[in-house]
DNA sequence: CTGAAAGCGCTAACAA
DNA sequence: TTGTTAGCGCTTTCAG
């Protein structure tokens, strides 16, 4: 590894210098031919700063803490973390990850951390739950990602709820969907609610009733592919909006079992978690994008934000795929969705 | 943060005192009421080590870096990243995980991992691939994860591929299936070859031929359930084998189409990737096991070893479910897979 | 048995 | 405009 002083000799200049120049701070301070030359040697040298033996002095490492409950277990949470690794390898961070199974070890995992002397933290919870935060990490810079703060103040990212259900139910509408039925999750989190309201408000606009019937809020385990059966009998939907592929499947099993085709007799609109389907086996599925990569990605330029106390809107955002718009027409195709940006409440 | 210079004003000794003890070096070096007053005070202070600076002596940071081409996108790496962390946080390091999209991100993540000292690689690809190491990893203690070094340098952690054919095939014929059917990947990996050249041996042993018309290997695509189809018709199997759950669902598809329940009709073995199925989706599926938590516990105790140039034996051994035997009788159950450690040829 | 002192690579006052 | 110096927290000779 070569160092400053290596530079410093070989530009024939002190250490202090060569950290002046490569910090950008020689701005009016060193003469800019000396600056160039300078940079011009640590071009050739190869040189990388020690970011380490900095933080020593400065007390910033550049490290960033992504603390998950299960999250790095799940596929789910793949293109959240690959975001925020771009969004910190972009704005000059490292992130490290961490998965917590339960309590303990999550206090544990965050001491490791702050040895480290993580300058930020990035905190993650699984399908947008309402969430307390760990008072370890109360006086540091935080960003809660695909959750809300219980309590309003830590600022956070997370999904446009309402606009998957309602975008999701329109779709349904407009390819011709007579009978709509929700497979919404038992769980009390708030992407059941947003979702389910979306639903509702989408129904409504076009002049439905909503029918409580229809809904039928299950949870992953086995009476689910039960509760979905007696649905399909008793209603005899042609429309299906899931609360993610989960359920969803429990559609298409339902459907295999009846003979009817997804995509031919019935419609089915999954919200995309990544659970269970890969596209290549479910061709038929509408699936609402969860923007994973996009949430990663801006929750860390918002923690560097405000680590960096600088203003967040100069972050180079990732070249994204083209948002698709709400067609009329047939299925299948994909439905993206927006986030949403929770400001902190303490000024 | 309280540092060794406070313990060493309230010890009334020097730092190097307090170091000296605190990384019990002070062996018939420091006298044993003060040491075991330093670690006192230590403990009550709630001293932590600051590794990050000591780095900066050492040349030792206790950062590990995790390398995987996508296998943090998905849920398969979940269980070895999990595996990993808990080794490394016993072992008192910090484990950095990146994926890498493709070439040109891989050597830009090694080189940000380096640039924080990095102790040592991880290198992991999945479904156990023969693969080249990066160039900017041959000079640095390295050990691949579910995968295997073409040259057969890199030692190595990975899945007993053959255990795995065999074990599943063995358990359909005990189950009583007559006509078994290997539902395979088309990529040319060693997971492939090893579960097949197991499925023979095992069918070889109970006296049955290979019959090639019972095999289809499908990649993850369209074409694959029509693959599977026709070969549910020509030869209508009892039993199958398949290389992962992704390929089980194809298998579930048909026999859903076909009114056939798995678990009465037919049988059907999967290598559990979580890829598609949770377990209560799918509960007549009997899945070999991959031990990603021990294989990703095992390569860093493994890399640990290396680093410090000390023995592999007296590492903890976490908590693990007792290892299934393969049993005669009625599907489904867990079946267990083991793992081979590949030695570094290079003494 | 213990402490003083140097130094790891870098930054930030302060002098010059 | 540049260099000197001190110091971040820790380890490690080397004297005592």
């Amino acid at each position: 590894m070569v160092t400053m002083k290596e530079i410093a000799k070989q530009a024939g200049v002190s250490v202090s210098t060569v950290s002046l120049v490569l910090n950008n701070r020689d701005e009016g301070r060193v003469k800019s031919e000396i600056a160039a030359n300078v940079r011009d040697i640590a071009a050739e040298l190869g040189y990388k700063s020690n970011p380490l033996a900095s933080s020593l002095r400065t007390g910033r490492t550049h490290i960033l803490g992504f603390i998950s409950e299960d999250v790095a277990t799940t596929p789910y949470a793949g293109g959240i973390i690959l975001g925020a690794q771009r969004a910190a390898q972009q704005l000059g961070y490292m992130l490290i990850v961490v998965s917590t199974d339960g309590r303990d070890s999550e206090a544990k995992e965050i001491a490791a951390l702050q040895r480290y002397g993580t300058d930020g933290f990035l905190y993650a919870k699984m399908s947008n739950r309402l969430t307390g935060v760990p008072a370890a990490l109360k006086d540091t810079p935080l960003v809660l990602v695909d959750a809300t703060d219980e309590k309003g103040i830590v600022p956070s990212v997370e999904p446009d709820e309402f606009h998957i259900g309602y975008d999701a139910t329109r779709r349904l509408i407009n390819a011709g969907c007579q009978r709509i039925a929700y497979i919404g999750a038992a769980d009390p989190i708030i992407a059941e609610q947003g979702r389910l309201e979306g639903y509702r408000a989408a129904l409504a606009e076009a002049g439905r009733a909503f029918d409580a019937r229809l809904v039928a809020n299950v949870s992953n385990n086995e009476p689910a592919l039960e509760a979905v059966s007696a649905l399909f009998d008793a209603e005899r939907p042609d429309g299906f909006f899931c609360f993610n592929d989960a359920r969803a499947w429990y559609v298409y099993e339902c459907a295999a079992r009846r003979g009817l085709e997804v995509g031919r007799d019935i419609s089915v609109v999954g919200v995309d978690n990544h659970l269970v389907f890969a596209d290549t086996l479910t061709p038929q599925l509408t699936t609402v994008e969860l923007p994973h990569f996009e949430m990663g990605y801006w929750s860390v330029a918002k923690l560097v934000s405000i680590i960096e106390n600088s203003p967040l809107d100069d972050v180079e955002w990732p070249e994204t795929t083209a948002p698709l718009p709400l067609l009329n027409g047939p299925m299948p195709a994909k439905i993206r969705c927006t986030l949403i940006e929770k400001e902190s409440v303490r000024s």
